[in-house]
RNA sequence: GCUGGAAUAGCGCAGUCGGUAGCGCAACUGAUUCGUAAUCAGUAGGUCGAGGGUUCGAGUCCCUUUUCCAGCUCCA
């Protein structure tokens, strides 16, 4: 395929070819709108890029277009496609083109015109009468789009800034050849069977009821599964020295006047009065762990003091951006305070990236550092703000963990390293993070007595694993498309007889299953073994186990997994042994 | 919050031009006692998200509102 740069040059390239993709998609944006240029005159156009799946282009209609003018915009950039039109490029003085884009009443090429270098030609790229100012590159012609779809419409504002206008921003995908095309809707197709919404339902982990938007609710079996992930995290942070603590849901409004909160994150908390005092429900543990900390003086010998508590937080999100488990309005965090010495610092916030990467492992995540720094809106001395950077930096060096740095994200209280994870679809989500905080302390005036006998002002790390425990189940879904392994399946084993007189021998099997500390299920029903089998299937239980004549009288288990199908007959022992020997591959 | 969609039985869905609500699975009852992904028959189940309006008549048209979905902004 060939493709145009802005120089004029020619290249030759492959599809496979990132750089021809980009070209590919972006010539796309502009086939559409030329389409919508065609088909709605009067119709203002912002911008269009490619995306890294696909492209968008972001119009202001003078209408409200929905999805009946999709299909209409689509059948007219079928025939700009069969047109063959060469796309050419060309350079303007920016004031010629400032004056192309007035006379057009293009507002928006206008003002990115005008906010473009002074000196610099602007380049411009042709296809028939369609011509817009663009950096390129493009491919050469638009008839190499063979197969395409608009796949949704959107509101985006103008420069990705919420007070500015909101623009009506059209999604879609283009190929090369219509077998990519379906290929890619049937990939998108099978994301949507892990998506953890459909999935939580399906196996009723979880639902969320419509009186309480964004405000999980815990089903039995996903309450197994939480409670699953929390003994491991107790397991993990009792080896690691923390000490456990849980601090009130909702404190007196002076707390959150100290901490910050009350200045800083005033619009995501839920706030109520008791008694005529203003009170706030917590949208982080923080100052609740400071609490505990000031409740009696402290010597350095306590330092490093770990504080975990899994605090259950509110936050009040707007209600567009609640998403499942993912995006929620109450969530716990399994979060954990160290207060330390000035000499403490790197080595634990070595010791919790330690800590993140285990868990992380064990889960089979790849997962990618971010270092943010400070934010617009935030409280300390420059001083304060570098040291702790420096500090975060440090820590990673030191046992050679890789980061990019990400401007301006960190807390309104300090520095922060975010743990983003992977998932099996490729989505990156924040889940861990070790927030560095000078400030806490200071407003607190929280100190220790040194070996000097003098009060000092420790340090403290805000710190998460998980991140949110919903959020982290979210994406277990998701990453294991509901096929938990052993360790967490909410039902490990089902037991199914094939006639109800096997179901004496069914019951002692469940029991000595039980008893070895397996979470089992039977199912009773006078049904065919086949169907109790696809039910088993379709709930994802990793070990089926049937129970019919043959078993009874050799006083042994048929054994079917989940994964691998009819693993033939053993004596329950030898079943226990097995799992035992694949569940502990996973403990830790 | 903003833009655009959607909401019908527990779940997945159909419902034409506005004419009085249906299918499959699940549930329940009965029969069947079965060997590795769906046994058969019957029964019951609905203020068509909520509120208002237009109309002789509204699941269907209009307005308001709630929730969800795709994004934007934001974020653990």
């Amino acid at each position: 395929m060939k493709v145009i740069c802005r120089n004029n040059e020619m290249r030759e390239g492959s599809f496979e070819e990132q750089w021809v993709k980009e070209a590919f998609w972006h010539t796309s944006a502009h086939v559409l709108a030329q389409a919508v240029k065609r088909l709605y005159p009067d119709t203002k156009c912002a911008i269009g890029p490619a995306i890294s799946q696909g492209f968008y282009y972001d119009f202001a209609f003078s209408f409200s277009f929905g999805d009946e003018h999709l299909r209409l915009v689509e059948d007219e950039m079928r025939k700009i496609v069969a047109e063959a039109l060469t796309v050419r490029v060309y350079e303007m003085e920016r004031e010629e083109a400032a004056a192309y884009m007035r006379e057009r009443d293009e507002r928006y090429k206008l003002e990115m015109i005008e906010n473009l270098p002074a000196k610099e030609m602007i380049s411009f790229y042709r296809q028939g009468e369609y011509a817009e100012f663009c950096a390129g590159p493009h491919i050469s012609n638009t008839c190499h789009i063979k197969a395409f779809q608009l796949l949704s419409i959107a509101g985006a504002y103008w420069r990705g800034d919420e007070k500015n206008e909101m623009l009506t921003r059209i999604y879609g995908i283009s190929f090369p050849k219509v077998s990519e095309l379906t290929a890619y809707l049937q990939r998108a197709e099978e994301a949507k069977k892990r998506d953890h919404r459909k999935l939580g339902k399906e196996l009723g982990l979880f639902t969320i009821f419509e009186q309480g938007p964004g405000f999980p609710v815990f089903l039995p079996k996903g309450m197994v599964l939480k409670n699953l992930l929390i003994d491991y995290w107790r397991r993990i942070h009792h080896r690691e020295g923390y000490m456990e603590i849980s601090t009130p849901v909702m404190l007196d409004r002076s707390l959150w006047e100290m901490s910050g909160h009350w200045e800083y994150y005033r619009e995501s908390m839920y706030t109520l009065q008791i008694d005529e005092t203003d009170f706030a429900v917590k949208p982080m543990s923080c100052p609740g762990g400071v609490l505990v900390y000031q409740s009696k003086p402290r010597s350095y010998k306590e330092l490093p003091m770990r504080l975990g508590e899994l605090g259950l937080v509110h936050r009040n999100e707007k209600s567009g951006t609640l998403h499942g488990l993912m995006r929620v309005r109450a969530f716990t965090q399994d979060d954990a305070h160290i207060f330390m010495t000035k000499e403490q610092v790197i080595g634990e916030i070595q010791n919790v990236a330690r800590i993140i990467d285990e868990v992380y492992t064990k889960f089979g995540f790849a997962y990618r550092v971010e270092l943010s720094t400070r934010p617009e809106h935030s409280i300390g001395s420059d001083e304060e703000w570098e040291m702790a950077t420096d500090a975060l930096k440090k820590a990673m060096d030191g046992i050679g963990v890789s980061y990019v740095i990400n401007e301006g994200d960190g807390a309104f209280y300090g520095p922060k390293l975010d743990f983003h994870l992977q998932d099996s679809i490729g989505r990156t989500w924040q889940c861990g993070t070790i927030q560095l905080d000078f400030q806490l302390p200071a407003r607190f005036h929280i100190e220790y007595i040194g070996s000097d006998g003098q009060a000092h002002c420790p340090i403290m790390i805000h710190r998460v694993v998980f991140g949110s425990i919903e959020r982290f189940i979210g994406i277990l879904i998701e990453h294991y498309a509901g096929k938990f392994p052993l360790w967490l399946a909410p039902v490990q084993v089902k037991i199914l007889p094939i006639a109800e007189r096997f179901h004496d021998y069914a019951e002692e099997t469940a029991d000595r299953l039980e008893k070895a500390g397996l979470r089992c299920e039977m199912d009773e029903r006078t049904e065919k073994i086949g169907y109790k089998i696809r039910e088993a299937q379709l709930d994802k239980v990793p070990y089926m186990i049937i129970i019919g004549q043959k078993e009874a009288e050799a006083g042994e288990i048929s054994v079917r997994s989940r994964d691998q199908g009819d693993t033939g007959s053993m004596s329950i022992e030898e079943f226990i042994e097995k799992i035992r020997e694949e569940d502990g591959m996973h403990s830790c």
